[in-house]
DNA sequence: TTGTCGTAAATTAACGTTTGCATATTGCCA
DNA sequence: TGGCAATATGCAAACGTTAATTTACGACAA
């Protein structure tokens, strides 16, 4: 059906091989017959067959790349950051969802390396590293993103989730807040990550720790609104209500202002509330969010570039952990009305 | 490297053949054998490698899908449909994003059949069908999705853009409202439908069209705040202003909103605002913004099974066209605080 | 002249499957 | 006992490419 380099030969009655070499750009093939064929091969539109070429080359020109859901905005920039960086070096992404599930993450491994991919990118759902034992026996390169497993001496691209819990809590706190709260999420390293941020920007300004003023919740990903606002409930159940609230994302943020504000409490002066994620709608809420950005687009190129430059054997130069600064971006929700700009 | 079906073959003393067929549930098998491979298959966790099986059998395994961008929510919902769709029947799903050049989607498109892919899922950014050529040349089936294009006989799934322009106009028209403006896209035939469902239920209302309340922008995609805000403020400059605004996306009416107010106007006492595609956090923002739900996983799903259905040759018994009908979700942005429930 | 080298090309053998056809092996009946 | 399905299995040739090895042909130096 379409055309082969055995046409492209046969037309111009020199071997396949030839061909191939032309097409690959060989040295070993002389001028006038590299140009016959690089016109032949215009003329016919000639792409070629990327299954046989993996096969006989045993690259095949493709990364794969899990990520937990798509729905996470987050997530889907990344996938155009990877899908933009692979571009440029003409590979291939295959997109696989884990929806969220351990199980499934390890099975859509098992198909991706199936499929031959050069590399493997996981933005993972697990929390053991026990998923990837077939992965790391295969010699595939991979690449950790966002969230890293404790006991995987992996690549890992990612938030600098430290300096994110850092940047949120010192805002919160050079505006004069004191009781400042947490709402975390279980379990992953951004969660960990996020949270020790916040104790030592806490430590640093010798603002006591409390325990009672630290809310951790599992499924913020998901359900991050409903959740977040049932965890400020029970924030305001204490003796003394928090002044401020660290939130591990923008939906949990979101979640949080709306029980706020349902309990006749003003943001930010009563309460300030910072997010992460810093999402596109974030500056046009009820309350405008302050919010953390992640620059996730750029994490996914950075991944990108990372697995290409595995790939050429220069991983030596190339430290193991690339982590991207977090910016503060500061709305209404922690600095009133005077700093609105949108 | 990995295992091979060789080597199980070997291992039981059987042909590689045998062993194939075993694998593809060939009914030319004794039981006994066939038990024996599949256990061995379980215990060296075999994965037939889907390059050589692409090359042998002609067929990849393999869908193809193009984007415009994924950073738009309705893409990335409907890439996580189109994934859990290829799930259920084990193909896989490889992504393109167009990044809204027509000229990167042509290529992608070359690539993708290049790769090798059994069907190819577009959400197009030409306005043109001359991108399609070697795409149509090659019998791949292909299914167009959201966006249809005029003078190419194709599959397709997506909303049913007339009846979106109908219903939110029509929830307009029911509050009451008499001079119902509407923000509109260019080219694209979503654009079209809608202003076709707009202009039909004013018709059917008795509502004379008025032409200078449409105003027609471009790239309400990707910077729809900022242009719904402009077109809203052209609007305000009308001698008599309009009491309600149909916005062709979501966050084209964020922008519109967001004019309104700083005109010191109210939503939706004085004018009005829906929107469309429902975005995920449409519920929470200044004002909870009326919206036209797509439900664009499910289109994703549709189109998963549509390609399916094709490829195992049951094409005559589907419609060529499939439309998801679209949902009207009334807040506070049409219906005023009465109705908020978040 | 012979031998050595370099360049340009061709030949052959992979890569791991599937596919069509051929060959064993069985059971059954006449 | 021979013959004939029916059932199981295997062989060989694809699929379209790359990789390793070989050949052909001059040019050039000794």
């Amino acid at each position: 059906m379409a055309v082969r380099m055995k046409d492209i030969a046969e037309d111009l009655g020199v071997s396949l091989v030839t061909v191939s070499k032309v097409l690959r750009n060989k040295s070993d093939v002389g001028e006038t017959t590299r140009k016959r064929v690089l016109q032949r091969v215009r003329e016919l539109n000639y792409q070629p067959n990327m299954l046989a070429r993996g096969l006989a080359s045993g690259k095949s020109y493709t990364i794969g790349l899990i990520v937990p859901d798509l729905v996470h905005t987050f997530f889907a920039e990344l996938a155009k950051g990877v899908s933009a960086g692979l571009r440029k070096e003409s590979y291939q992404l295959i997109l696989a969802s884990a929806e969220e599930e351990p199980e499934l993450e390890h099975q859509e491994i098992e198909h991706l390396l199936a499929r031959g991919v050069d590399a493997l990118l996981i933005a993972s759902c697990q929390s053991s590293a026990s998923g990837f034992k077939s992965l790391v026996n295969s010699k595939v390169p991979y690449i950790l993103i966002d969230r890293l497993l404790p006991k995987l001496n992996a690549y890992f691209v990612g938030t600098d989730d430290i300096a994110a819990g850092r940047l949120a809590t010192e805002h919160l706190i050079e505006l004069g807040r004191q009781r400042i709260a947490h709402i975390g999420g279980k379990l992953i390293s951004t969660s960990v990550g996020r949270l020790n941020g916040y104790k030592q920007a806490l430590a640093e300004n010798h603002i006591p720790f409390r325990q009672e003023l630290v809310v951790i919740r599992s499924r913020l990903e998901e359900a991050g609104v409903q959740i977040g606002s049932n965890a400020m409930q029970d924030l305001l159940k204490l003796k003394q209500r928090p002044d401020a609230v660290f939130c591990y994302n923008d939906l949990t943020a979101v979640g949080a202002i709306r029980c706020l504000l349902n309990n006749k409490l003003r943001v930010p002066e009563d309460v300030a509330v910072i997010g992460c994620g810093n999402l596109r709608l974030s500056g046009y809420l009820e309350v405008p969010l302050s919010s953390i950005d992640q620059s996730p687009q750029q994490q996914g190129e950075e991944a990108a570039n990372l697995a290409l430059s595995v790939l050429a054997g220069k991983h030596e130069r190339r430290a193991k952990h690339l982590l991207v600064e977090p910016k503060l971006i500061a709305r209404d929700s922690t600095i009133g009305r005077e700093g609105q700009t949108a």
